[in-house]
DNA sequence: TCATTCATGTAAGTGGTTACATGATTCA
DNA sequence: TGAATCATGTAACCACTTACATGAATGA
């Protein structure tokens, strides 16, 4: 059905925020989003013209040569939050991590422990990452209304790092048990 | 690049423990992968056809009129153990409840407060399945060989569930201060 | 006998990325 | 002056789902 939907959403979302470019809602996405959200120039340009031909969105001439900046029109808002409402699609399942694991009988316990240790490896980064972005969120005083959301993402991505690390751990100890069993 | 790469690559998977029809790869990637893999005919039959053609997998008369079982070939094996040691790709990131978190204000804490809530009852049915799957695996001796790689995958639902549960309840509460600031 | 399940496949459409082509503006 | 960034867009391709068409076998 809904063609665009996801894309026309995150759109709507960044140009609610203040008006801009193509361009400039790309980096937004980019640098606010990118946790949890991408989307691609691809993606961007066709749903900008498409929201701009449907009346959801305004084009005004941009400070530069052939550049416009896009701003929400009143359907745009209300469309916003009408999708905003919408409960979201459900993403597809493929996890290549579980896959791997699941078939770990194929590459064994040495090969297994490799990937759970990448895993756990990444998710302590990932951390340590939510963890700087928290304080600098914390600390940020520009969009006092918006800070107890953004915390509320960070704080999602803190409990999921934090769970694959725990899982990694404890995963980990139950290879060195497969293994022994085997070595034996 | 690789075309099919991660269809062929589940379809390898499922082959490699026994032979079967496309109908049944299917059904065994819904019922045993379906936590975290889905695949449709519509890409099993081409990926099949396309691992014929390069002899990967072999295709063999069915039981039953028109059908055919499919086996690994060496080549199809070596192929699998391959792929299994490559990298996965990276999943495409579009969380919609985060979108709607992140930009929260647009609709306020009672709605988000629904979202979360829905977010929560969701993990916590998720975890309750994981854990009758978890008794039924324990249970099952049938391929005691793969079962501790079985519990593993479980254990990463289980985390990633009470990682939710705990998330979500921690934001209700956040929740409930965001409104009372308001509301006073 | 007839609904259900098993079984194979294709076509149309959706949603997405990557690479490319093009050019203006900024700033060291 | 020339590299980096800002800016817009398209074309080709990839991955995937849904719906459809077809029919054999099973079993209540």
């Amino acid at each position: 059905m809904a063609r665009v939907k996801q894309t026309e959403l995150a759109v709507l979302c960044v140009l609610g925020v203040q008006p801009m470019t193509g361009y400039a809602v790309r980096a937004a996405i980019r640098e606010q989003l990118g946790f949890f959200w991408s989307e691609s120039f691809g993606q961007i340009y066709p749903a900008l013209a498409e929201l701009e031909r449907t009346g959801l969105v305004e084009r005004h001439e941009g400070t530069r040569a052939g550049s416009s900046t896009y701003s929400l029109t009143s359907d745009g808002r209300a469309r916003l939050v009408q999708l905003l409402k919408e409960p979201d699609a459900p993403a597809p399942r493929r996890d290549g991590l579980m896959l791997r694991l699941f078939f770990g009988r194929v590459l064994g316990p040495d090969a297994c422990r490799e990937l759970v240790e990448r895993a756990r490896d990444s998710a302590r980064q990932q951390l340590a990452v939510y963890e700087g972005v928290r304080a600098s969120v914390e600390a940020e005083t520009t969009f006092p209304e918006h800070q107890a959301y953004w915390l509320i993402t960070i704080s999602a991505g803190e409990h999921t790092a934090r769970a694959a690390i725990d899982w990694a751990e404890e995963t980990l100890a139950s290879l060195d048990g497969q293994r022994e069993r085997y070595v034996r």
